[in-house]
DNA sequence: GCAATGCCTTGATCCAGGTCAAGGACAACC
DNA sequence: GGTTGTCCTTGACCTGGATCAAGGCATTGC
């Protein structure tokens, strides 16, 4: 089961670490100079979670976000009878929850639990709020990261209402394609759990389970524990 | 049927119209001196839209953003199989189109129809984008209204997912209440047709048909036209 | 008047996906 | 070796909502 460990490895963050270098990639940071982002980075933490440990709840103060190093975020809703379903999965090099920052409501509308042993760096939101007002830049790319998550989840209204289980499992495993064989062929890999992959499609293991199976049993791919050799991407999802 | 205009009214704004009060008082806009926003309202334009009339198709390029004065403006998915999803419904007095701005992709997610005669103000997307430039707050304010937006995103996902139709509807009602009673009791006005409603809740008409039959037979609303008496919040969505 | 049309409701039936329950496979531990 | 636990699969059955088909009831137009 998951749950909250009694505290939360928290340590200021080393300039010398590859952490840091991280973050300073990314591109919400992007263009700073050294002395200015050494003066933000002073205020972020590093934090260490094992596997199950969850880093927030649905409803708590966001006053922070974060950068994943590595390990594996999953940001979920939970329904009054205790249904999960899995937003998102936030993989190394990305940042979550610099959405809510800026919200009126500063509350997350989402649950985040590692799904293997992570390492994030926290960011707070006043340091980025900071870093926006003296930086016009910094806004745009904000902007722009903002407008790419609303058109994600605008495809997974659409996925939701418009398509069907067999539909969305086609497509999660085209985006996980790792390799392009001739033609029509190619091999995925289905690194995650499969209750968390079929949390993420919406649906039930059982029935992931069972759809994987016709797809096998129909010919259009073969599975070896978590990789998919499709035979034929045509068949796998018919229209594009 | 739905049908795109041979040709969409569109003129330029006049100064002294109640429309461009209107604009200059929404929020994107908020703390413009009259000079500037004098010169971005030259470049705006107003059009008039029947009912039906499409205003763009999901992938069309995405060059302006709508502001609404009058009318509804239905953003909607459709399926390869035709099923319409609609996304929202948006009213006077807000704007649609402005997220997809700041995009890599500039094509619009989603299509635009009027479900009713409207007049919208054009704004192109480079005006605002010239703002945004120059003033922070502007940035600011587009900042907090994509944040706004993406929530409302995750709630639907959260609705879709987790939520059963008949809950949806609850919401639905609940959140188109127009005056409370006491304690207990409210009345709210349905003030879409039957189809979009049932298109935004991603159910068929019939179900919400039936759906709300079961409501009035168990007795929680009764309905009237478009107006539903809420006898019992409480018994309409049991856990809020 | 009475057709035609649009919008909604109702009934009968169907099916995708959920639920419940029972294993199977495999690793970790004694 | 056996036990325990985790994760996944499979089977049998159920159900929420879709589909198909048939009206009902206004409104519009002749």
């Amino acid at each position: 089961m998951t749950q909250r460990g009694a505290v939360l490895d928290s340590l200021p963050m080393d300039r010398n670490s590859s952490l840091y270098e991280s973050v300073r990639g990314h591109y919400l940071f992007a263009g700073l100079d050294e002395d200015h982002f050494d003066r933000l980075a002073a205020e972020m933490k590093v934090k260490d979670l094992e596997q199950g440990q969850i880093l927030f709840h649905r409803g708590d103060r966001a006053d922070s976000f974060y950068y994943v190093d590595s390990g594996l975020i999953e940001l979920s809703l939970i329904s009054s009878t205790g249904d999960k379903k899995t937003l998102e999965v936030v993989h190394p090099g990305r940042t979550f929850g610099e959405a809510v920052t800026f919200m009126q409501e500063v509350r997350y509308p989402v649950n985040a639990e590692a799904l293997q042993p992570s390492q994030l760096c926290e960011i707070p939101n006043r340091v980025y709020l900071d870093l926006l007002k003296t930086n016009r830049d910094a806004c745009m790319r904000l902007i722009a990261d903002l407008s790419r998550h609303l058109h994600a989840r605008v495809r997974e209204i659409e996925n939701l209402s418009i398509q069907n289980a067999r539909y969305r499992l086609a497509s999660y495993i085209m985006d996980h394609i790792v390799e392009r064989g001739g033609g029509d062929q190619a091999t995925a890999r289905l690194e995650l759990p499969r209750h968390v992959i079929a949390s993420r499609l919406s649906i039930k293991p059982e029935t992931l389970s069972r759809l994987l199976r016709s797809l096998v049993d129909d010919g259009v791919v073969s599975i070896e524990d978590r990789v998919v050799f499709i035979h034929s991407l045509d068949r796998l999802r018919p229209y594009d």
